[in-house]
DNA sequence: ATTAAATGTAGTAATTTTACAACTTAATAC
DNA sequence: GTATTAAGTTGTAAAATTACTACATTTAAT
């Protein structure tokens, strides 16, 4: 009982302070709903105060203010301070994180920034560990591994293959629709075929997992949980970023699946051991000849 | 002086708190560093904790806490468990980042997401505003865009060519260094080419840049500032992300890079007003087609 | 052996919390 | 419509907890 509470601490402390105080504000007193407003208003000053000044700064008595801080799930007004620092610290993660309209490059830039790393958080919590450990498995026993994407999917295969292609390990990339099915009808049950989509929604890849696994293929899907690919694939990584639609374009979620294969390509690293490390440092040795060196310039 | 001291605290707040005490390790006393070993050990304990709770906990009298906390410059114990509280908000970045050889896909998952939370807050920070603006600028006059990178930096110029292609303006993109060369010999100085590189030291690329610039076309370089690369280009875009040199694979630079791109896309579409919202729109709905409506599964 | 630094003790000050009383509001009966 | 009562809200004052200060003691260094 006392793990299980423990656990619902770290829990209600991922999720932000100031967030619920502006759900909870319709179940708020009216003096409770004082100190919400003094509390949001400046929510800097608030963690620098002690329960009395607070108190003076919404014209209400202390005991209001424990009272609206337990109201919020936390013990008292200390431990509330450390949940609204908590949330502070965040990178002001409760401001609005939406490109807006009149925005300067300031506020744009800050903005993407952020809630590139906002959705990271919540793709970290939403992937599953032991899916990605068996696709790890996977990969480390296929004869060939083939990564096929469409649109803005299509250059995190493009990166998986660059990733991958330093193990020396047989790898399929292709961009073209007919090249990918050619390739897939090809497959036998040594194969491994990622197929990432967003939505999990675009018929000619959909159409590419059943050929694949009408050959035995194993078929890996990053993409969503119930989508149709979803449904065709042997396994799903899925990762639950919610996707910025205001630009019209994927942008949270790529960078998720980007990362997704930085995991993958590391855990196959892990897997295979120290020799192939060396491996990998052979490959990048190559490309020195190609490269200026840094002494010479 | 007032003004530095003020920017001192202001950057002393944005680091770590954890990171500090183990920095300042060898500042402290016997019995402080007795705390410090108890704190770095149970993080999540100590913001909980009372002082007189601590200091059983690291067998000290409770003016040691205190002193202790003095020492790295909060004002006092309370003072100190915000600042813990903030560093453990920001996902635990004080712990060892760095991916190592016995790290099972749990540990390494987290490290991978962190890490590159962590690069994009380093991203953030180095980045430079005005010269974004500029860059956004650039590319709203410009007549042709070209995005050229090489190897790990090809997935990321192909998916700037994704983005861009959107926005109905001429976008050219080759992987082929050749090609690439040729495509610069017809540049103009209407004409804007963005190359792609972490290193800035990949010889091609360099010799690409020489050649746009020599056709009067305006380079801009998402590189290092005082690479090869950076030096021969009109504008750079750098990123001081410090690289993961363990993997022997780029992975948080990359992801910098995308962001990157995503925000000049984002300035580009503000820049360009409502008109062009309506375009993206326009091309999002044509992809309909090629996709399983939502509805009908 | 002397001095400076480090640590702990005990008392004090500050802060938070509790218990209870006063007040407000809303609902029901008259 | 007014009185009555009950539930809920807010504040006061005292208790309990927590953190801090001053000073004494110990430890280490020269």
């Amino acid at each position: 009982m006392a793990t299980k509470n423990n656990y619902n601490e770290v829990f209600d402390a991922s999720m932000n302070i100031l967030e619920k105080i502006t759900q909870h504000n319709a179940a708020f007193s009216k003096s409770e709903r004082k100190v919400a407003e003094v509390i949001l208003a400046n929510p800097q000053t608030a963690i620098h105060s002690s329960i009395a000044t607070l108190a003076k700064m919404a014209d209400v008595s202390e005991p209001t203010v424990n009272r609206f801080c337990r109201r919020l799930d936390t013990k008292g007004y200390p431990d509330f301070k450390l949940h609204l620092a908590q949330s502070l610290a965040n990178g002001t993660p409760y401001v609005n994180r939406h490109v807006e309209e009149h925005d300067g490059p300031e506020e744009y830039t800050k903005k993407i920034f952020e809630s590139t790393m906002a959705s990271l958080e919540v793709a970290r919590q939403s992937v599953d560990i032991p899916t990605i450990n068996r696709v790890v498995d996977l990969l480390t026993q296929a004869q060939k591994i083939s990564f096929f994407g469409l649109g803005a999917s299509a250059s995190v295969a493009h990166d998986a293959l660059n990733k991958f292609f330093r193990f020396n390990v047989p790898i399929i990339y292709f961009e073209d629709i007919l090249m990918q099915r050619m390739s897939c009808m090809n497959c036998t049950e040594d194969d491994v075929v990622v197929l990432i989509s967003h939505t999990g929604r675009t018929k000619s890849l959909v159409e590419i997992a059943q050929i694949a696994r009408s050959n035995d293929a194993t078929v890996v899907g990053i993409t969503s949980k119930d989508s149709p690919l979803g449904k065709e694939c042997n396994l799903v990584l899925s990762l639950d970023v919610p996707e910025d639609t205001d630009m019209y374009m994927p942008m949270a979620s790529r960078i998720a699946q980007l990362t997704l294969i930085d995991i993958l390509a590391t855990g196959f690293t892990l897997r295979r051991g120290n020799k192939f490390r060396e491996n990998l440092k052979r490959v990048k040795d190559t490309l020195r000849g190609s490269r200026f060196d840094k002494k010479n310039d």
